[in-house]
DNA sequence: ATTATCTATAGATCTATAGATAATGC
DNA sequence: ATTATCTATAGATCTATAGATAATGC
């Protein structure tokens, strides 16, 4: 065992972001276990030291990519009730959110769209998923005094749009404010009350910074 | 042989329809071509009579569903420019992209996620879905003033929010114009132009009907 | 003794082709 | 002769397990 310098990822963590990388690039079916090894470096049967399968490596990246972006949603749609101001919660979340589906390596969000996740072994997955998509929503009905289920399946493949534009190669950081801001006009808010929520969006990412 | 009667459909088509339905259902990788014949009521091997391959019966299928819509996108766009009204002409495809994939059988758009279609075999696919997203963004771009690409992006993305709605079993119907609705807001246009939009679109799409 | 790897392989596929067979149409 | 199927199978994987090996830490 050559001993591995304090910044080298750990094998599991290796492991865990080859999948990523090819998961992402040619979906989970195509990508071989053999594949992710070669690109780690190490044999195809050594995978299995640190993974009972390639289910639970793609189980690890979905639980990963999704529970910190739903709890960060849970606190802020508390801030944004405690202030009154669900259009900035609203502008907030999606800001957030539209910012870690765009630095998250290798387009990791795409995995949300494989058909393998309809399983039933990510039916947790689903469900956080879905938890994130309600709070989507309460803040848009809130806002535009439309149906929230809807309202939320709409801003959240607004805020997924993310996802397309990056596997084209076409999304920058310049981007991340219009998608914010066409998640608002898809609630019905007129420019000025746009304007505003950008400016309140701020404080509220500040204050629950402050609270955890 | 036994004679088809006229109503059944030819081997072909059996075998895109069964296709379209494990593609959906469990990705294209996941679906063997066992599978597909045995849904058909033929051996597998027989499979390869009609199609030179699976990737054959995957391209057919895309083929068919995008060319109809582009083709429509292209004539509207015309109509829409003739009549100098493109909220009306963005209403008018919106809603009838809704319907086409709200009415598909199998939720058959949701091919176009698949990793798959990523690949080079499929360029032509993909070129001419990226020329209704041009459709839409020219269209968006001019109602709303903003960035054609962006909102081509967008404004297709909320469209395709039928997909997963479809896949979690929450779509009906009555969402379809609401979705038409949630596009035109997202180019920033106010409730009264809107409903104005909706009110143009039936005779946009009329005169496209005469035209054609 | 524990940790992390390796080699080797069982067992289970899966796609696509070869060649046989039977019905139909001329 | 043509059309549409079938049986059989080659050849190529792919996942996961068994058991060996070597380094590390006590």
């Amino acid at each position: 065992m050559r001993p591995v310098i304090d910044t080298a990822l750990s094998a599991r963590e290796q492991i865990l972001e080859a999948a990523a990388a090819l998961f992402a690039e040619a979906g989970v079916a195509a990508t071989t276990t053999r594949a992710i090894a070669d690109r780690v470096g190490m044999r195809q049967a050594s995978l299995y030291y640190h993974f009972a399968s390639k289910d639970e490596i793609l189980l690890e990246l979905l639980s990963r990519s999704v529970r910190p972006s739903l709890e960060y949603a849970m606190a802020l749609l508390d801030v944004a009730h405690a202030a009154e101001d669900p259009a900035g919660g609203l502008y907030a979340l999606a800001l957030r959110d539209v910012r870690t589906l765009a630095d998250a390596p290798h387009n990791i969000a795409s995995l949300y769209l494989m058909p393998e996740v309809q399983q039933p072994q990510y039916d947790e997955f689903r469900a956080e998923r879905s938890e994130l998509q309600a709070v989507y929503g309460r803040l848009a009905a809130s806002v535009s005094g439309q149906d929230a289920a809807l309202m939320g399946a709409l801003v959240m493949q607004l805020v997924e749009s993310v996802i397309p534009l990056r596997r084209d190669g076409v999304f920058d950081e310049g981007l991340t404010h219009p998608i914010a801001e066409a998640v608002l006009r898809t609630t019905g808010l007129a420019a000025p009350d746009i304007a505003r929520a950008r400016q309140a969006a701020g404080p509220l990412s500040a204050a629950l910074a402050e609270i955890r």
